[in-house]
DNA sequence: CACACTCCTAACCGATCGGTAGATTTTTCG
DNA sequence: CGAAAAATCTACCGATCGGTTAGGAGTGTG
């Protein structure tokens, strides 16, 4: 059956945990440089230095692993962004949550590459909203501090700059070069000057 | 051999030209319904009704396929962003972008999977530049056009802007009851207030 | 020593991939 | 009508896909 037995993740073996976390970098190094697509389990094995069945011992099926791996980045993202967010106050959290989330892509390229790599793979269910929902409320939120009143839609407005981030990266990606730094900075700009309407 | 003549695209044949149209739109639409890695030769040679063999006599290889039904979705976008700037002052043209952009990728939602399944999946040499160049240009030219004076970089306008887009069309894609219609404005405006400075 | 458990390899499985070869049907045209 | 050309089908190819099976090396532990 080449099952794995159950418990808590804390009860792993060290050679287990070593495992897992290597099969989750190469996973995200594939995927990275040649896409999903590209990270085969004979892929994915071969750079980790072991057979398939070994891969297959350590997690249920490929997309098992493809999984751990997505989570791996985006968890790395959140936590970070969430800490930027929560260091600041109300009414700046929207500029802290675009320079915090900027910032965190920029260092940490491959992973990036994963997280679009898996937005725009998600065949299945995966609700859209979970993307720009937190900074439409922390828009609304910050509107609300202010006291600003025009009438802007924070989900529109979220979107958009969500888009305008993914760009910035993007563009990162293929001009490693370009100062994201300062891209930040004026997608920074247009939202304020937005949201204090 | 299984080659196809050479010659003008003007010579072919009336099952030629209605073949390879109808390739590409099932293509399309397989792109756009399973993503990339659901266009198999297979599948593209069962929905048009054919066999495999029978694709390749129209098409050298299944890449050759792809590649044409995706130049084919980004060139009806191009000539309709193109007309709907041209029809505009220069001072209106970042605008007009923006809107029949929106508009274009709003009544073609298959073109649009197709199109962003190949920006994602360009495994090999595209320019970015090619996406944001335009838009920049256009930018640069109504800010002269209006002897607006503040610094902002062009560029990064431009790729915001682009992300902006996306990010609104793809949100559509999720929620077809999502207003780009609106979004776009509030992007126009966004935009607008931008390069007036 | 013997048994158990962890971790791994070699070999294989059926399915599917893109693509090819050759026969065969359909269309075109003198 | 009859032959050439165009279009398609059947059948196959080697490669790769994700996954399985059986077994064995290494490490304790009774």
């Amino acid at each position: 059956m080449t099952r794995r037995r159950e418990g808590a993740t804390s009860e792993l073996t060290l050679i287990e945990r070593a495992r897992r976390t290597q099969l989750i970098e190469v996973t995200i190094e594939l995927v990275a440089d040649r896409g999903y697509a590209g990270a085969s389990l004979a892929a994915i094995a071969e750079r980790a230095g072991i057979t398939k069945a070994a891969v297959l011992y350590h997690f249920p099926t490929k997309a098992a692993v493809v999984r751990a791996a997505h989570e791996h980045a985006l968890a790395a993202l959140v936590a970070d962004v969430a800490a930027a967010v929560e260091a600041a106050a109300p009414a700046n959290r929207p500029a802290a949550y675009v320079r915090s989330m900027v910032g965190h892509l920029r260092e940490h390229p491959r992973h990036t590459r994963m997280i679009i790599e898996a937005m725009v793979h998600d065949d299945g269910e995966h609700d859209p909203a979970a993307r720009w929902g937190p900074l439409a409320q922390l828009i609304d939120a910050a509107r609300l501090a202010r006291g600003a009143s025009g009438d802007i839609d924070p989900r529109t407005t979220a979107i958009i700059v969500g888009g305008g981030i993914d760009a910035i990266v993007a563009e990162q990606l293929h001009d490693p070069d370009y100062d994201t730094a300062t891209a930040a900075e004026h997608l920074v700009d247009m939202l304020e000057t937005t949201i204090s309407r």
